[in-house]
DNA sequence: ATTATATTTCGAACGTGTTCAACTCGGAGG
DNA sequence: CCTCCGAGTTGAACACGTTCGAAATATAAT
């Protein structure tokens, strides 16, 4: 159970409330929008008082913290699946990053809430904090799946860090889409085709004797925005 | 004048209002930070209503935005003048970074709201958006003058695209010093050092003949993101 | 069964950004 | 000097996220 103000183990009655607000609130994101929804409104149509809310919920953007949890719960199978089959990296890859859209799709209205505190890494709510650390390893695991069943020979030294890196592309297509008013996002599907092109490029080059010196100051780059 | 609710010649005395709450609302931001100033606090302190603020002013972040505009246009001579006697593109870049983070420095406490409504390039606030981009056009000139001077051949495909390239890279360095808590932000120095290496190691052999094709994949990437 | 404790629910109240209808007042036209 | 227009100014009011102490309800202890 993630984001509550639950201290013990709840009755099955809290999970009920609990549920309830939380499925109401995102059914009002997915209609208005993340801003447009109060949580007066959330709480009245869960049928609870306002502070029952923030009971469960310890802010409104909490409640899309908890979305972004479940989400990459139910999607871990699918987006395994999805990449059987595909042997060449390209495909591995774009085949994650098309499933999580498909997967986020229905909810693309309210997702760039999660990125309002993003570069305040201290921020429990941004996506790149600690908190939401399990959260993000899952993301980083299927793209580590990518790499690993891919058909491109990478170096050892890059290949350590490349999940990471795959997944900080995969957050930036994901922001890109979220404000990608083209119709059916068409311009997205564009830039993943090509940017997996150049990525796929310069991971083939990657491995050229000649790259070694800019391979190891692109590493240590990687190390020092770690820490 | 940038970003007031007067519509027609405002007279001396309302110049000197808005000058006013502008000065009081900048000395709070860097006292307080951005989040931590009210309204309220403004005006008070400025010596007017509350609602003067919003005749001068159409949102709290419209106040950082005026700053923002003014930086722009103190900086640029300094920016220019900083650059010269640098003949290395990296020491060229180097500088107009340090120079841009130094003149920032004061306000380090409350620039980080110009990036609350970045992604969002409809958002008038965002540096991305149109509105915005007279200020941004200043910006990417100084790093067209910083590669136009510089030592290294850029194929002319690349250079084209290369300042606006560089400002990307500019508001990523900024982003990341806005938030880093390391003592005297060594961190963004370090990285700007390990980031320019690798810059420049790639410019370099953007030029070899084998790399063509990904430079041309590249360009077309940034015409996809450019619309 | 009764009391005590813990969990859940409630809604008034607070702080803040923003809006707006009304008011002030300097100066142009008479 | 008076009148009047509109730029400039005012502060009450609104909406919303959030807090908090008290009330209600469930659970445990005696």
């Amino acid at each position: 159970m993630i984001n509550t103000a639950m201290k013990t183990r709840p009755t099955p009655r809290a999970l009920d409330t609990r549920r309830r607000i939380y499925d109401r609130a995102l059914e009002l994101f997915r209609e208005k929008g993340f801003d447009q929804t109060t949580m007066r409104d959330i709480a009245a149509k869960a049928g609870v008082a306002l502070g029952a809310a923030y009971y469960y919920f310890s802010s409104k953007e909490a409640i899309v913290l908890a979305f972004y949890h479940d989400m990459q719960e139910v999607s871990h199978e699918s987006i395994l699946e999805a990449m059987e089959g595909h042997k060449r990296l390209r495909d591995r890859i774009r085949v994650v990053l098309e499933k999580r859209l498909e997967l986020l799709a229905p909810n693309r209205k309210f997702c760039d809430a999660l990125f309002r505190h993003a570069p305040d890494t201290s921020d429990p709510l941004s996506p790149f904090s600690a908190q939401t650390r399990p959260i993000r390893e899952r993301a980083i695991e299927h793209l580590r799946v990518a790499v690993e069943g891919g058909d491109i020979k990478v170096p050892a030294d890059l290949k350590q860090h490349l999940p990471y890196l795959l997944w900080l592309y995969q957050m930036a297509i994901i922001l890109f889409w979220l404000y990608d008013r083209s119709p059916r996002q068409q311009r997205t599907l564009a830039l993943i085709e090509k940017s997996l092109g150049l990525l796929v490029g310069m991971l083939r080059l990657s491995a050229l004797p000649l790259m070694k010196p800019l391979r190891k100051t692109m590493l240590e780059l990687v190390d020092a925005l770690a820490v």
